[in-house]
DNA sequence: ACCTGAACACCGTTCAAGT
DNA sequence: ACCTGAACACCGTTCAAGT
C-alpha cells in the first residue's frame, strides 16, 4: 500500500492495461482516486474489525486481533497502514483526502471505545475516548518506527512495552 | 519540514535565487539533499537534547523538554518530525536517506534510554532500551494523529494517558 | 459510455556550454 | 569553481477526437 504521493495515474493504468487518460474519466482528479482507496480501504478496516467483534470471545482476544492487524501489514513486505503513511502527508493533501483519513481514524477511535466500554461500563466515555486514541496513536507509531527499521520484531517489542503498562486494559 | 517526495529541487533553486541544475551541482542527486537535510536535522535534535540535558534539574524537566519540541512542531504551521515523515516514506526512500532516518531514531532512543538508565540504575539496559523505543514510538504516534487532526489538544490528550500510564517514568 | 493521443506545465537528471 | 539552457523521460490534467 503507497501513499498519496507514490500513487500515480499512468502505474494504475499500465497495470489495468490501459491509458493513463482513461482512468481520469472514472476519477478526474487525483483526489477522487486517492479518496476511493482510501474509502475502501477504511470499509475493509471496519468489516475486519465487526467480524472481531463476532468471533472473539473476551478483551484480550480483541485486541490481539486488532493489533495483529497492524503487525500483518509490516510482515507482508513491510507495508504499513495507508492512513498513518497520509497523515505523514498531510500537507500535500487535498481536502477529500484529508477527510477521509480522518474517518479512517474515527472508525479505529469508535471501535476501540467499545470494546474498553464493554470492559469498564463505568467509566466516563470521555476518558474512553482518550484512551482509544492514544491506543491508535501508539500502535500506528509503533509501526512507523518497525517499518523504518525494517523489522517486525521491533513492532513486538513495542507493542510488549505497551501491554506491560496496561495501555490496553 | 516536508517529506522526501514534497521536496523539489526547482522549488528549492527558487528560494535561493538559482537555477535547478546549480542546486545539482551541491547534490548531485535527490538523494544526497535529502541525506543532507536530514542529517543536519537530527545534529540540530542532539544539540538540543544535549542543551536538555545541561539545563534540566530532573527526569520529569527532561521528559517536558523532550515532548515540547514534538509539540512545537505542530503548534508551529500543523508540522511535524521530518523522519517521521519520511518513515512514512521508506518505500520511496533511496538506501542513504533510509540511513539518516535511522540514525535519528538511534539518536532519540539512545538518549531517551540514557535519561531512563540515570533514573533507573539497576534496571537492565535491554529493558530501559525497549522502554526508549516505546516512548519515541508513541510519541511519533501521538504527532502523526494531532497532526491530521489539526489539533495540538489532541497530542496533549494522547501524552496525558501516556504519562498516566507511567511510560515516561 | 468509455477510451485514446496530443498537448500543457510540472518533476529529477544529465551535460555541453558558459563565466 | 560555480552557474545556465536545453534536452530527456517522468508526472497530473485537459480536451478534442474516436468507437
Amino acid at each position: 500500500m503507497h501513499g498519496y504521493n507514490a500513487l500515480s495515474f499512468r502505474d494504475l493504468a499500465k497495470e489495468v492495461g490501459v491509458k493513463s487518460s482513461s482512468v481520469h474519466y472514472h476519477f478526474p482528479t487525483k483526489a477522487d482516486l486517492a479518496s476511493a482507496l482510501a474509502s475502501r480501504y477504511t470499509a475493509e478496516a471496519v468489516a475486519y474489525m465487526d467480524d472481531l467483534i463476532r468471533t472473539c470471545q473476551d478483551h484480550d482476544a480483541l485486541i490481539a486481533g486488532y493489533t495483529a492487524a497492524f503487525r500483518r501489514a509490516l510482515a507482508d513486505q513491510n507495508r504499513m497502514c495507508l492512513c498513518g503513511i497520509m497523515a505523514a502527508e498531510f500537507h500535500e493533501l487535498p481536502e477529500a483526502v484529508r477527510a477521509e483519513v480522518n474517518r479512517f481514524t474515527a472508525a479505529n477511535t469508535r471501535w476501540l471505545e467499545q470494546i474498553l466500554a464493554n470492559r469498564h461500563p463505568t467509566v466516563a466515555r470521555d476518558a474512553l475516548h482518550a484512551r482509544a486514541l492514544a491506543i491508535f496513536a501508539a500502535i500506528e507509531g509503533a509501526q512507523l518506527v518497525a517499518r523504518s527499521r525494517g523489522d517486525v520484531a521491533t513492532f513486538d517489542q513495542i507493542l510488549s512495552a505497551y501491554a506491560a503498562l496496561g495501555l490496553f486494559s
